[in-house]
DNA sequence: ACTTTTTATTACCCGTGGGTAATATACGGA
DNA sequence: TCCGTATATTACCCACGGGTAATAAAAAGT
């Protein structure tokens, strides 16, 4: 079947291409990155990067397109689940706080949208939305159903986002904190100034028993 | 007194071409800007600005700087001033918050340090550390006093940094949140997982009082 | 009014880097 | 072995934009 093989080769070879742009992105920025930076470090040419993508924006393009389905597909299996809109809510967090670790998920938040084409800003942007969207249900529903308590629903959304978001800047494989780790630790963190039950870890150093340490919240 | 009338005028003009370039470099990006353009919008022409600037990049750094300035004054106004960690650290919050809302504020956050030089590169590099250890300091000053929950600092401080970094991103003069009210919001919200006395605000709706909302942390 | 200094303009340079045309090489199929 | 296709290379184009040299206009000093 060379139809099939020749197919796969293909893509793995523009998986290739992408992984290693995506990499050199990150790490000199896109405009401190040419083409010929990309190419050789795959040991090619230039040129060759045309057989796979049109031009440097759609690499670009592309790279954030697998961020954002990344998101997309967990947004959509939360959707399907049950659950409060605190749990639902915590859950997306979780997902998106790995996404940030990844080079593909942090092309959300550290490129310029404004280096796409019109078109695909135009998808990148309602991507955006839909995550946005996203966070924002859950709270309204959170709120709905008691399991958060009331608040501004928009600026609570962007706190959360603004956090996970950050991620994507600072993270770095092979530092002191585990990309599990951290997004469990999110969901917690971020959600507990809104959530009615407080659900302290275990693991945390308990507080020191001397002081007088009143129940939390109102 | 030509002197000092010639000398402020080179001033003003100076901080003019600041103020639009920021703008410029904000609405259409560092590298979608050309000095042309910020030449145009003050009806002069390129060559003239290098009468007040070396380049390109400096008066990137100088954007860069105006607004790290701004945060650290503030710093240095809280670090003269008593209370307790967490009176220090909404503090802090308050004034990241509000300069986040400016347009220098939003250089701190919106530009690529990689666009500097090595040099200015680092000193940035410094400013924004000093910044970073500042609500490391008060958060960690905040558990010793036992106004802040024992938790790890790094990551509230990443967390909360993170927050206030995303204002420089969505915020927008004109929009529904008027700057002071988004920082006295996020002071309340973003240590409400940590303060040890919870301060609800009267205006939010009361959480309802039927759950048996029991003591923090184990 | 004349000179000097500052500030601005016109005209130009040129490195950079995305993108392309022409061409060679590797590979699958008959 | 030959052909066709896919993929790669070499060599090149050229628009863009940061930066500069030469020069003019304006303002300050005397």
């Amino acid at each position: 079947m060379p139809f099939e093989s020749r197919r796969r080769a293909r893509d793995e070879k523009r998986e290739a291409v992408l992984r290693t742009a995506v990499a050199l992105f990150l790490e000199q920025g896109y405009h401190g990155t040419t083409l010929n930076h990309v190419a050789e470090r795959l040991n090619i040419t230039k040129p060759a990067l045309y057989n796979y993508f049109r031009g440097k924006d759609e690499i670009l393009y592309e790279c954030w397109a697998i961020g954002a389905d990344h998101v997309d597909e967990r947004i959509d299996d939360i959707a399907a689940t049950g659950g409060t809109g605190l749990e639902k809510l915590r859950k997306l967090i979780v997902s998106y706080a790995e996404t940030m670790t990844t080079d593909y998920g942090k092309s959300l938040v550290r490129f310029d949208v404004r280096d796409l084409t019109e078109h695909n800003r135009k998808i990148v942007g309602l991507a955006k939305k839909k995550i946005d969207q996203a966070f924002r249900d859950y709270i309204g529903q959170g709120i709905k159903d008691g399991s958060i308590r009331p608040c501004d629903v928009k600026l609570s959304a962007f706190a959360i986002a603004g956090s996970l978001n950050w991620i994507g800047h600072w993270y770095q494989p092979g530092g002191a904190l585990e990309a599990e780790a951290i997004a469990k630790e999110f969901a917690i963190r971020l959600t507990e100034g809104l959530a009615i039950k407080s659900i302290r870890k275990k693991a945390d150093k308990p507080p020191i028993r001397k002081r007088k340490s009143r129940g939390v919240s109102g």
